[in-house]
Order: structure tokens, then C-alpha cells, then sequence
DNA sequence: TTCCGACAGTGGGGTCGCAAT
DNA sequence: ATTGCGACCCCACTATCGGAA
């Protein structure tokens, strides 16, 4: 039955990942994939061409990328098309990378397909991850700068080339990857659904950091800490150089200890040696630099070398502030 | 009974626009 | 002109609760 050609498909909401809890799985049941950082987005096309992207909160992209609409030209022969993937920056060198994303200041900006919900009259929705891939692959994109379809591989096919999941996993490192999805090879797509058969395993480095200086909670975290601010030293000048807050990852208990070592160890003045910049310093408590804490991040912002993803792990006693150096990676 | 998924609420980084200074 | 603030966007994490196992 013929369709208007204008009318673009019915939107589905993008299935989400599950983190894996730090095991990489791995056999003969599972595929992998780059994790890229971006913003996810389901790509909607009609028949003559007319395209709309959805974040995955519903809001659209469309005049936001402008350049990705239509980008799969003939590709798609004249069919309507769902599309699952990422809006990614890619700096001059091709490279993905968020912070570009985020400032607007991107070279490039494409779509990277990973999944295929609907092609023609037919939706995939239910058919195994395997097949929605293999119907994925027999699209071309015509400008791969623009739409790409990204790999995927078999644990056997890693298996040939004589890798192994944790070497994919080094794969991604060395190109600056987020880190790992492995997916369940037979699953289906679960529209809106946190979903264990996507598994994500992102690269994240643990570090340890100076404790110098909190600022309150609010709301549900009102009268205890919303959130710590960090330090490590220089390690030519020594100098305690800031390096961003963390306020994620802390059990009620972990706060409630935490206040209570913090507390003796405030000061009047920042014991920073560089400036902590203003809106991060309102309100803020300093402390003597003398707690040692773990924090896991994803990457250090480019410019100023701040942690990134920051979430806390707990306290170091067994650590002394003077050792602590600044991350290098 | 235990476990898991959905939800709400907190925090981070960022941009944007408006009002107060 | 600058600053403060809240509204967005993305993200990660914890606490809670109800229903499934």
C-alpha cells in the first residue's frame, strides 16, 4: 500500500544500554561496538527524503543539524527508513569528540548508524540484533562523512583476526573511544527500555585527588555535601592545581562520613594555587589539602585538562596529599 | 521472599536568553 | 557591558518503590 511520499514513520524510542558493571562479557553469544560519544538519535526518513531526528528526551534535532537531513540521498531507494545511531563531532582529523559537540565548534558533524528499526513497510522491532545488522549493512551511504554505518563484530569474527573482546577494547582506547556496547547477538530492539541484552563498557581512568573545598547540597542533599571540589599537584612546581568537582557517586553513608572528616579540616582561604573559577567557588567550603579521595573520570577536558565524567569512589587514608600528581592521560 | 526495572532527584559539563547590576 | 540565574541539551549515579520472578 502505497504511502504519501512525505510521510515520515512514527517515532520509537531509542533502547538504552545497561552498564556491565566493569565485566566485559564475552563468547560466542555476544557482538561488539564502539561506543560513541555523542548524542544519541533516532533518524526518521519518508520515502521522498524528508528527514527527522529525535534526541532521545524527544527533542528534535532536525534544524539543529540541518546537514544530516537528506544525507543518505538514494540510498534508500525510495523507502522510508528508522535509523538508530549517534550524532557525532568529528575534529580535522576525523575523530569523534563530545566537547566539540558541546561548544558548537565541531568541524564535522555526522551520523553514525548503528541499528536499522524499519526499512520500507517493515519494521524490525522484533527481529534478532544479527538481522537488523545484515539489513543495515545493505545500506550505502553516499557521503560517509555525512551517515556512516558503523562496525560490528562477532565474538568469532574478533576470534579470527586473533582478538579478543579486552583487545577491542585496547582498540578503542588507542583511537580515544568511549569504550565498548556488546550487544546479545539474537536480542531484539526493546524501543524505551534500559535493556541487559546492550551491555555498555565505557573506558573510564581512576585517579586519586586532593581534597580542597566542598559546597552544600540542595534539595534531597540540603544541609550535606552536593559536591567536592579536586586538586592534584604539579609535579614540576608542586603547586595544588584545581581540577573540577565531583558530586555523583556517593552513598547517603559515604556523605555523612565524609562531612564529619571534613569538617575539622576548613579554612578561610582556597588552597588552590591556581583560580578556581567563580561559579564553582560560590558558596564553597575550603579545607586544608590533606584527604586523599579516588574518583573514576572518562577523559580531561582539552583546554584545561579538568576531569570529565567524574564520579566518586571513596576515601584513600592510605594516601598522602603531597603524593598526589595531577593526571597525565 | 528476593530481585529488577522504572522513576525521581541529585550532581557534572555545556549553551542560551533575559533580568538585574 | 558584565553578572547572575534559570531554562534547556547531553551525561552518570543513588534511592525508592512496585511488580515480576
Amino acid at each position: 500500500m502505497p504511502e504519501p511520499a512525505d510521510r515520515v514513520p512514527a517515532a520509537i524510542e531509542p533502547m538504552l544500554a545497561t552498564p556491565d558493571g566493569g565485566t566485559l562479557r564475552a563468547g560466542p553469544a555476544y557482538a561488539y561496538e564502539f561506543k560513541w560519544d555523542g548524542y544519541r538519535a533516532i533518524m526518521r526518513i519518508a520515502p521522498d527524503g524528508t528527514t527527522v531526528l529525535t534526541s532521545r528526551n524527544d527533542n528534535d534535532f532536525t534544524t539543529r543539524f540541518p546537514q544530516l537531513s537528506g544525507a543518505l540521498g538514494e540510498a534508500l531507494g525510495g523507502r522510508a527508513a528508522v535509523l538508530d545511531g549517534e550524532i557525532v563531532a568529528l575534529d580535522e582529523h576525523g575523530r569523534p569528540d563530545f566537547g566539540l559537540l558541546q561548544n558548537r565548534s565541531w568541524h564535522a558533524v555526522a551520523y553514525f548508524a548503528f541499528d536499522v528499526l524499519r526499512l520500507g513497510g517493515e519494521t524490525f522491532l522484533d527481529a534478532p540484533y544479527e538481522e537488523r545488522r545484515e539489513i543495515l549493512s545493505g545500506i550505502e551511504p553516499p557521503d560517509r562523512q555525512l551517515v556512516a554505518i558503523t562496525p560490528w563484530y562477532r565474538h568469532g569474527d574478533l576470534a579470527e583476526q586473533g582478538l579478543t573482546p579486552a583487545g577491542l577494547l585496547d582498540v578503542a582506547r588507542k583511537m580515544m573511544l568511549e569504550g565498548l556496547v556488546v550487544k546479545a547477538r539474537t536480542s531484539r530492539y526493546h524501543p524505551g527500555r534500559r535493556s541487559p541484552d546492550w551491555l555498555k563498557h565505557p573506558l573510564v581512568h581512576t585517579t586519586e585527588v586532593v581534597l580542597g573545598g566542598w559546597r552544600p547540597g540542595q534539595g534531597r542533599r540540603e544541609g550535606t555535601i552536593g559536591a567536592l571540589l579536586l586538586g592534584a599537584h604539579d609535579p614540576e612546581s608542586g603547586d595544588l592545581r584545581y581540577l573540577g568537582d565531583v558530586g555523583t557517586g556517593f552513598t547517603d553513608a559515604m556523605l555523612q562520613d565524609l562531612q564529619a572528616r571534613l569538617t575539622p579540616l576548613e579554612r578561610r582561604t582556597s588552597p588552590f594555587a591556581d583560580a578556581v573559577p567563580r561559579d564553582r567557588a560560590r558558596g564553597a567550603h575550603w579545607l586544608e589539602p590533606e584527604m586523599v579521595g579516588e574518583v573514576v573520570y572518562r577523559r580531561l577536558t582539552p583546554g584545561d585538562g579538568r576531569l570529565r565524567h567524574t564520579a566518586w569512589r571513596g576515601l584513600r587514608p592510605d594516601r598522602k596529599a603531597v603524593e598526589i600528581e595531577v593526571p597525565s592521560h
